[in-house]
DNA sequence: TGTACATCAGTGAACGCGCGTTCACTGATGTAC
DNA sequence: TGTACATCAGTGAACGCGCGTTCACTGATGTAC
């Protein structure tokens, strides 16, 4: 009884290979919410995770690169799945907006590691442009951003405020996650602040056409 | 004439076992901003870069975290630097706090590999938060947001303004590093605009007493 | 239904490598006489 | 000024380790007859 593992594991049949590619996968996500750095994600520790041995990954993913790869994949569509369940019931494209960015960082505070492999780390290799624009999550807060332009909350192309605010929403996420240890407060309240000032400070840009934010201040106080 | 390396290397004279350690720090600095990663930092690799053998580095640091740990404080230590240069010449305190930001990440953009080592990765072990409270760039940054709020700019504590201040800035460098691939369009601009928005977003969020971004619309197409 | 066979998912053992770290040492440096 | 000596900055060789990856294999699975 004191090697469990012998009986747990049953060959997969013959055209089932996405069994174990999907084990695979989950087994990193777990190990990575377990909290496993990305350096310590080895093929042998993910095999183990799986309950088979390390050959077995290859015959899966062409190296340990490859496995990554697909792992941050999976990360991105966990991420957009859970942007879109937060904007589900939501019509005014502004709550969207707000929505979206605190999902985005209630996500990435609640799985660290994955964030950080995903969002933080050096890509092993950058994915086209086009790639990025047609990935689910950030399409998703680009066609809201285009929805508030569309309302009159803010002007010009969609893209650079998009950016903005995802700037603004992983500022926080990744400092957050960087230096726990600093005095965050109510990170939520301070979530928040950020998303709301971002926005809020870019509909004032919008409405005073100055990047100066003395201009801003100025016309702040003579209102 | 095929092993350049003999002649050059003098042994250092009694006392200054100072010098070495300055070395090596250095080494590293300059292994991170030829674009070496933080793994691919090894004591080898920065024993090779000094001209020395690797069990000389454990002359001076009691491991390989010791030396990362050095590093790390010699970055903050020009980052503050840096930011220092930028604000010695100005005396508004708004102005302050944009070149503050505007320093902050233009040099981490021109040291990206020091700024993801001393920012973005996980610390080995975190200072306590009085550590960081001390520590140069961050009190900079405090003092001067404190300077805005006697100016009555911003309202409130200075502490939770100067964290969004400080993660506005780190979002858009951060997402620039990771993700160099992005349409980013004219960083500085962007920086700019990241910048402005926070601290505007901040003042508008004080004037009118509400976090939610609704409010702040609707009092600003009144105004 | 029963048997022989091809397939291929997963195994076990091994490889070479670069790593952090240790240890006894060497020999240039500075000092005491 | 000259010599013997203590110091200690830096060396050379070696350690054990875990890693990514390979390779020939095994034996359960599904199929053809």
């Amino acid at each position: 009884m004191t090697a469990a593992q012998k009986p747990a594991r049953r060959r997969a049949p013959r055209g089932s290979g996405e069994q174990l590619r999907a084990e695979i996968i989950t087994a990193v996500k777990d190990l990575l919410v377990e909290g496993s750095s990305v350096e310590a994600i080895s093929i042998r520790a993910v095999a183990q995770r799986v309950g088979v041995t390390a050959p077995s990954i290859y015959r899966h993913f062409a190296d340990r690169n490859a496995l990554l790869d697909a792992v941050v994949s999976d990360v991105f569509e966990d991420l957009d799945a859970a942007m879109a369940v937060a904007v589900a019931d939501v019509a005014s494209p502004l709550d969207k907006c707000a929505r979206l960015g605190m999902a985005y960082i209630h996500w990435a505070l609640e799985h660290r590691e994955q964030y950080r492999i995903a969002v933080m780390e050096p890509c092993i290799e950058p994915p086209s442009v086009d790639e990025i624009i047609r990935d689910g999550a950030f399409t998703r807060l680009l066609t809201t951003v285009q929805e508030c332009i569309d309302a009159g909350i803010f002007a010009g192309e969609p893209l650079p405020i998009a950016l903005d605010l995802w700037s603004a929403a992983h500022g926080l996420a990744s400092l957050v996650i960087a230096k726990p240890y600093l005095p965050w407060g109510d990170v939520s309240e301070m979530a928040l602040r950020v998303l709301a000032s971002a926005a809020i400070g870019h509909a004032v840009i919008d409405r005073i056409g100055s990047l100066e934010i003395a201009d801003a201040v100025t016309w702040l106080r003579s209102h």
